[in-house]
DNA sequence: CAAGGTTACGCCGCGCGTAACTATA
DNA sequence: TATAGTTACGCGCGGCGTAACCTTG
């Protein structure tokens, strides 16, 4: 008797299709085919029978449902148990980010407040970190956006401002703030397409019906910076992300606000985990959380 | 939540004893060693605690191992529901033997009798079908003892003696029988140590007192016919086996009967199973058998 | 032709064993 | 010193996805 095998029979019986159970439970169609198969021809058993264009249970097949129901509920306790049970006095957290920024600080009061926690970093880009976390190589994900699945769950890390900066050798140096349109006529150093930074950018601008001709696009955040002390151009940062660096000056978006958002995601059915859990209530309790 | 792991926890805890735990279930100790461990360390949860040089249950260990003997007699009863609804007209047998001579009828009258099974044989030396047999590659196995193990049953699939036999031109080619102290004169030929016929027929000439001097070692049973049709010597082999040769006469070995045993084995959890019955079943039929 | 299931095939990680190491009586 | 458990490490198979194919309304 094989859990995979028996999984896969629950997901399809129970979802009363392949295709909606492999959507469901995450897992391809082919390998649910599979593995229902397998089952099928290790007993020498009929489990589903064809209906229409889908499939139905077989007799044998329904009663099989009611007992791996029964199974499935068993594990759920099982797991539900030992999740409570856990003291936090051990264990390992591993957190995948786009952007490890914004997380450090909270990840590192996390690990004084619990020592005997492993606590690990990974990083990646957005996708890989979407897979990573969909397939639970990591325990929470550190993105721009919210869970765009009903399977994610998700909380506000850090609330920022999209602004401009300068060197401080940039006629622009003294100036505190300036409008959007006022960035037509500079060259802007902005960060690759389909970076958090950029995204929300580019919608602004998009919104205000602007357009930008001479944009510089550079690989990494530090590039960025430096390529603006070297005055090449004007950049765009989330504010947070700055920090100090005597060659720059910061400068206000006026009009406009950027907001940019940056979530603190884990599958729903795992918010309950102690580990996870202790995360969530740490940030809920950070001092340095801008809302 | 691991099956893999929560079996290795179910062992050991049911056992008192990662040792006695790995004999019991065939893993090695390490594995189960890493499988709890990674329950612990999942859950941040301790399971099991140090005592003397052994383990033992935790409070928490303890209440899982009611909750994970719940969950295996579920396991079992969908096991024994789905073997016990197997039609017989789908599925598959696998047979391994490491000489596959005697169960080959039986395997076809199987194969007609349920022409939905699909019969696979695999041929191998003793050890390999027993290892096989014992990590679930193949479903029965044929083979000259009877299990060693309290894991293994077992049927008689063959009796047979062993007979000695010369070529047709041979000055014994008109006796219908010898003494064993007869063949001392003579260059014997036989299979390899270690086959069935070697092991009982030397079995026999110690326990009788005798050497032989001239012994002529052939691997195969195929090439001991030949050496002993072109005139090497008196060949011994079981007289099931010898088959019909014009150029071959067999001669009785009188006194001692030089019995060998061919069983077909499987595994006693296994014993059940709808189609490994129904095996056993025509051969409790089989008129061929000879007993 | 579109929606759903199956077959074919190749990759990767988990589960496993062997061997070396550590600890306890 | 012997017995029990842990750590280290490498191999092979099973579980998985992608892509192509088949089937039914």
């Amino acid at each position: 008797m094989n859990y995979s095998r028996l999984r896969a029979f629950h997901a399809v019986a129970q979802h009363g299709s392949y295709t909606r159970a492999a959507q469901a439970v995450n897992i391809s169609q082919p390998t649910l085919s599979d593995h229902v198969k397998a089952l099928e021809t290790d007993y020498g058993v009929k489990l589903f029978k064809p209906k229409g264009r889908g499939v139905e249970l077989t007799a044998l097949g329904a009663r099989l449902l009611e007992k791996s129901r029964s199974l499935m509920a068993q594990e759920a306790a099982i797991d539900r148990m030992l999740r409570e049970a856990g003291d936090l006095a051990t264990g390992h957290l591993t957190v995948g980010a786009d952007a490890p920024h914004n997380i450090i600080p909270l990840l590192s009061a996390f690990s004084r407040h619990y020592p005997g926690i492993e606590v690990a970093l990974k990083t990646g880009n957005t996708a890989q970190i979407q897979r990573d976390l969909l397939e639970g190589r990591v325990d929470v994900a550190v993105r721009s956006e919210a869970g765009y699945s009903e399977r994610l769950v998700s909380e506000v890390l850090q609330r920022a401002d999209l602004i401009a900066f300068v060197s401080v050798d940039d006629p622009w140096a003294r100036k505190n703030s300036v409008e959007l349109s006022d960035l037509v006529g500079r060259r802007l150093i902005v960060r690759e397409r389909d970076s958090a930074t950029r995204t929300v950018f580019e919608q602004f601008v998009y919104s205000a019906g602007l357009t930008f001709s001479d944009m510089m696009e550079i690989g990494s955040r530090e590039a960025v910076k430096e390529a603006v002390a070297a005055g090449f151009g004007v950049g765009i940062i989330a504010d947070t992300e700055l920090g100090q660096d005597e060659r720059l000056k910061s400068i206000a978006i006026r009009g406009s606000e950027m907001e940019i958002l940056e979530y603190i995601v884990c599958l729903r059915e795992r918010r309950s985990e102690k580990v996870i859990n202790a995360l969530f209530e740490q940030l809920d309790n950070w001092p340095g959380r801008v809302i």
